[in-house]
This record gives structure tokens, C-alpha cells and sequence, in this order.
DNA sequence: GCCGATTGTGATAACGCTCTCAGTAATCAG
DNA sequence: CTGATTACTGAGAGCGTTATCACAATCGGC
């Protein structure tokens, strides 16, 4: 690999000035700058940021880890993130930690022994030491989509409960009392926070819940396959269903399709986080739309400005309005 | 930051002995690891990968660059990678280059200055240089998806021609003879070629290709619905659709709804790409089913063997099978 | 009691760059 | 013509590791 000592040989020049003819920092006289931009080109030169890093203490890289990069959601967070931080020149290491917290406290060493500048975690509720541990080595945090609760770092949040509320206050506008749902992990934050708002928000109607519908998923379509079929076996069965995450509502659908249900006349379904193929079901899928690009540029800008900023000021929390976009999978909608 | 010399100092052993209690090779007395081991605890001493990179002359990252990871192909594809390259200690960065020639070149430089041991790229077809670049300089590069006719690198790709003409005799078995077709961009090699086979498919057939019927989309789900409001507005339209990939199948799916149409009875659709959510359409979709994640996790394998074995033998080309994957909307299928 | 091997240790030189600092030559004010 | 300023240059330190040496201490074999 060729290095700034070789162009500065071919140039004729020294290290230092090589150095700063190609930085373009401090004095360069005119015929030095040519020469040395001649010999770089002729060596195809290509500064090592590794060592620029060494120097100034900087990597102009970040951390980013999320559940799973599969999920559309997070797809769409992770380029979020990276559309807006490119601006900025900084570059991200992806990694998908599967909710698992072994997985996410190996990455989180990994993330800081690379030295990134900044991280943005979508933390999976495990140790919290090791974050802490970035935070207080001067690196700062964003949490994106989760949030833990015990730590001192900026967040960029959905309003589940906001988001459920509407779901559910819609199915109970259409009529429905008897609501079933296939929810998220109780130890995931979303999990529990959707599960939570959907019993507030039956409890607002006075209507009490049957423990027999409320059944815990993993988040994964499979998942709402199984819950939609226990469900449907059921002797006494709800007629409305809210699903908790996009995977799950994909699985319970084709429950649901393979079991000949109608919908929304014999099952009303409401999915959480909106898709883009939700429009062409039959019947169009009702859903409450997370905007998942917005909430990766959200995070993004928390970490830019903390990485202007040197360690500014007490946490922040941004949280982002869901909105719940009627079709007729509930029986309401233009075509319904 | 706390450094191996903070460690070494509250041990009362030298540098090199820390480093080598830490590293775990050479030669150190129990007694010495112990101090250290604890001295570095206590200090929250973490490795500085930056320093050591420097030495060692590799940074155990490699560089992902796609056209879009929102896409879900290219999620699944980055997903399947980075499980691969995880088990081996590498991180990835990751790059979208929106099939622009010009961000893909910035993000080359970025990769190739931040010293990757490796590259895998969706390369978009423009200028092939820097690759060749990046290749004389000893850092393996593997194509994924597509792949540049003119370097000489690995490439991991699907067999689109195989594709595209399983879907197009499907058809024909079907009983159509007008059969159109949404395309992507030419200049995109998956473009190119999903067109080329789907051409020669009609003319093995002895259909005659007619042009109103061959539409060139972008790849982005408005062109396909754009596309598909194009072909029903025909005084006479085909009978069948094949839609190059995903996003614009879903376009395409759109529209067809909007306007009413019956699937597959006015119009028979096929979509490159399966999805999760195709076989919960009404009709579910007939798709080619592209295998993405393993797409991903062979492209990763083909890197990792580059990097074990120095430079060795001749380019290597994988190509995997799509499979025809037929449900109900081209008028075949259990419930048709 | 000496030799060679084994075990343990600490200086110190890299890695490739940036940045400070000292020094030279040229320019300019007085 | 002197002293100060400006324009430019190169030597060299340092970023935090690893790797190479030289050297000290211990040990077994004769």
C-alpha cells in the first residue's frame, strides 16, 4: 500500500509537506501542490483513515444496532440514519443483534473497541452497563425505537400507546367489544408498552379484557400464524384482532386466509406498523403507520448534534406521532 | 480514554507485559495476569481496535455497499452476510449507493481509505476503476446480485434468466399469448437481463414481442403502478403481466386494484421476487422466489475464502436458483 | 559449579498520519 | 541596512498498540 511518505519521495518534497499539500492545510506553495497532487495520482494514493483516526482522535464512523435488519421497519430506520449522517461524512457499522443480549453486549464492545464516534441502539432491554460504560467514555448514545428507562442517554421514540389507543378506539367505534390480541415479547419495551396501551385503552371503554385473547408473540411472523390459529380455536372467539408488529400481522393474515375467515365480517384485524402492500390486500389492511424513516433521521440528528455539541446538556426524547390509516380489514373504509 | 499504559502503570508491570497478559500471547506470570487482568477491569481499560489495526494491517470490517437497504432483497442479502462474517469477527459498514454511479464512487473511496479487508458490492454499473483499484491494491472484492462483465473479481448471483423464463412459460402453459412485461432500467445488469430473458422466452415460444406491451420501470413501486396505468389504458391489452421485481409488483398490484381489475381473469400477474406478504394477496401472487439471504451468505463465503487464502486462483462465480414459486394469480393454483 | 534451555520482563521500534516547532528565504517598513 | 513580518519547508514527536530484542532469573543435567 502506498503510503504519503512515497508520494512525498516522488514529489520531492518532504513528509510534512506532502502532508499538507494533500490536506490542504497550512502553507503549500503553488508548484509543491502540483507536484505532490501529480505524484498522488500517478501512486493512486488513497489516505489511510486508520491513521488520520489515530491522530485526531476520531473514527467518522458510527454504531448502529437494531434487532434485525430483515424487519422492514428497521430497514427503513438503518437508512434513515444512514441518509442523513452521510451528509455529515460519517460511514455506519450495522449490526443485528436479534433481541438477543449476549448478541448486543458482544457488539457493544466491538462498537467501542472500534472507536466509533456514535452510537444508535435500538437496546433489547438486557445489561446496561455496557452503554453506561460508552456514555460515561465520552461516546454518546441514541436509542431508537426502545428505550431504557435507566439510562441517561437521548431517545428517539413512536408513540406506541398513542398508536394503539387509535387502533383500538377505531374497532370500537366500528361496534366491536370482544378484542383479541397477538402481542409482542412482555420483555421487549415494545412489547410491553403496546400490550399495556391496548388494556388502558379497553379499560377507557370499560370493557374487560378476556385473558383467553390476549396471547404474547415473539415478533416473528410464524408467531402470528400460531396465535391467529389458538385463537381461532377458540369456542368463543373475538371479532376483532389487533396485532402488535408488522411479521406477526403477515403470519396471522395467512392464518386467517388459510382458515377461510372473512374479513372483516367474521374477523375485524388492525395491524401495528403500516407496510407497503398493505393497500393491496383483500380487503385493504387497516394499520397504525410508524414512520420508520423518520425515526432513523430523528436519531441520527439527536447524535449529530450531541457529536457537535462535546457531552451537552441532560437527555433528550423525541417521539414521533404513529397515525392510524383506515382501509377496511375493520369493517369501515370507502369500499367496505 | 484509558489506555494500555493507564493498565500496565496500576498492574506495576511494563507495557509490553500488559499487552501480553492482555493479548494472551508470549510469555507472563500467573501473578502478572492476574494484576492486569484486574487493573484493567478496574480501569474499564477496552482495546483501542484503531491502534491495533495500524499493526496488524487489517481492520476485521468489510465494506457492504447495495443499492437500497430498505429494499427488502437487499435486506435479507445484508442479512445474510453479516450472519456469515459475524462467526469470523468481522463488522460491516454499510453503504446505500441508490444506483448512483457517483455516490457508489465516494462510498468506494470512503471503504478503500478506511482500510476494509474486504468488499462485497451491488455494483450499479458505472465506472469499474476504482474496483479494479481497489483489487490491484490486495483488498478482495465480491459482486453480489449483479455483476461488472469487465473485473475480474467473485460474484454471487441469482439466475435470472432461469427466472424470468419459469415465470413467462408458466404463463404460456397458462394459455397466454399476450404477455407484457414491466421492466427495469436498462442500464442496471438485473434490468438488462430480466428483459433479454423475458424476450427470449416469448420468441422460444414463437410470440411475437409486442412493443406497447414492454414497459421500462425504475425499479421503485410508483413506476410500477405508473406502468400498469400505462398498459390498461391500451385499446388492447395483454392478458398477462410480468413485473421485474418487487417494489414495482407491488405498484403494479396497486394499480390493478384501483382500476378494478380482476386478477387474474382481466389481467395474470407475475412478480419477480416472492415476498413474505404474496401469498395472503387475494389472489396470492405467483412469484419468482429470489433467495436473497443465501444470496448474501454466499457472496460472504466467497470473501472469507479470498481473505484466508492470499489472492489465490482465478475469479469464482456462484449462481443460485430461483424457484417459480406458483400460487393463484396467473389462473393455476389449488383455489384458482 | 557451569552450560544451555526455559521463563519472564522491559525498552524500543514500528504502523501512517497530523501537527508543532524551528529554521530559511524573501519581502517590507523604517 | 536592520529588524520584523510573511511564505514556505522539513525534522520529529506522538496517537495506542504489537512485535522484536536484549537481558535477568530460574532450573535441570552433567
Amino acid at each position: 500500500m502506498v503510503t504519503i511518505r512515497d508520494v512525498a519521495r516522488l514529489a520531492g518534497v518532504s513528509m510534512a509537506t506532502a502532508a499538507r499539500a494533500l490536506g490542504g492545510y497550512g502553507y503549500a506553495s503553488e508548484s509543491a501542490r502540483e507536484r505532490v497532487a501529480r505524484a498522488a495520482s500517478a501512486l493512486d494514493y488513497h489516505p489511510n483513515a486508520i491513521a488520520r483516526s489515530m491522530i485526531k482522535g476520531r473514527t467518522n464512523t458510527l454504531g448502529v444496532i437494531v434487532s434485525d435488519n430483515a424487519n422492514p421497519f428497521f430497514a427503513a430506520v438503518v437508512r434513515g440514519i444512514e441518509d442523513v449522517v452521510l451528509a455529515q461524512g460519517y460511514a455506519i457499522i450495522l449490526c443485528n443483534a436479534d433481541e438477543d443480549p449476549t448478541k448486543e453486549a458482544m457488539y457493544v464492545r466491538t462498537i467501542r473497541q472500534k472507536r466509533v464516534d456514535g452510537l444508535i441502539i435500538s437496546p433489547s432491554g438486557g445489561g446496561v452497563e455496557l452503554l453506561r460504560g460508552l456514555l460515561s467514555g465520552g461516546i454518546p448514545v441514541v436509542q431508537v425505537d426502545r428505550h431504557h428507562g435507566g439510562l441517561k442517554a437521548d431517545a428517539a421514540l413512536i408513540d406506541n400507546r398513542a398508536g394503539v389507543r387509535a387502533a383500538v378506539e377505531h374497532l370500537i367505534r366500528l361496534g366491536h367489544r370482544r378484542i383479541g390480541i397477538i402481542s409482542g415479547p412482555r420483555r421487549l419495551f415494545t412489547g410491553r408498552e403496546r400490550l399495556e396501551a391496548f388494556l388502558d385503552a379497553l379499560r377507557r371503554a370499560r370493557i374487560r379484557p378476556n385473558e383467553r385473547w390476549i396471547l404474547e408473540g415473539t415478533f416473528k411472523a410464524h408467531s402470528g400464524y400460531e396465535m391467529a390459529g389458538q385463537i381461532l380455536r377458540l369456542r368463543r372467539r373475538p371479532s376483532a384482532l389487533f396485532v402488535a408488529n408488522n411479521l406477526m400481522t403477515i403470519g396471522a393474515l395467512l392464518r386467517l386466509k388459510e382458515e377461510g375467515i372473512a374479513i372483516p365480517k367474521e374477523m375485524a384485524v388492525v395491524g401495528f406498523d403500516d407496510m407497503d402492500w398493505a393497500p393491496v390486500l383483500t380487503p385493504p389492511l387497516t394499520a397504525v403507520a410508524q414512520p420508520g424513516y423518520a425515526l432513523g433521521t430523528v436519531a441520527a440528528q439527536l447524535l449529530l448534534r450531541r457529536l457537535a455539541a462535546q457531552r451537552g446538556g441532560p437527555p433528550q426524547t423525541v417521539v414521533l406521532q404513529p397515525q392510524l390509516v383506515v382501509r377496511e380489514s375493520c369493517g369501515a373504509g370507502a369500499r367496505a
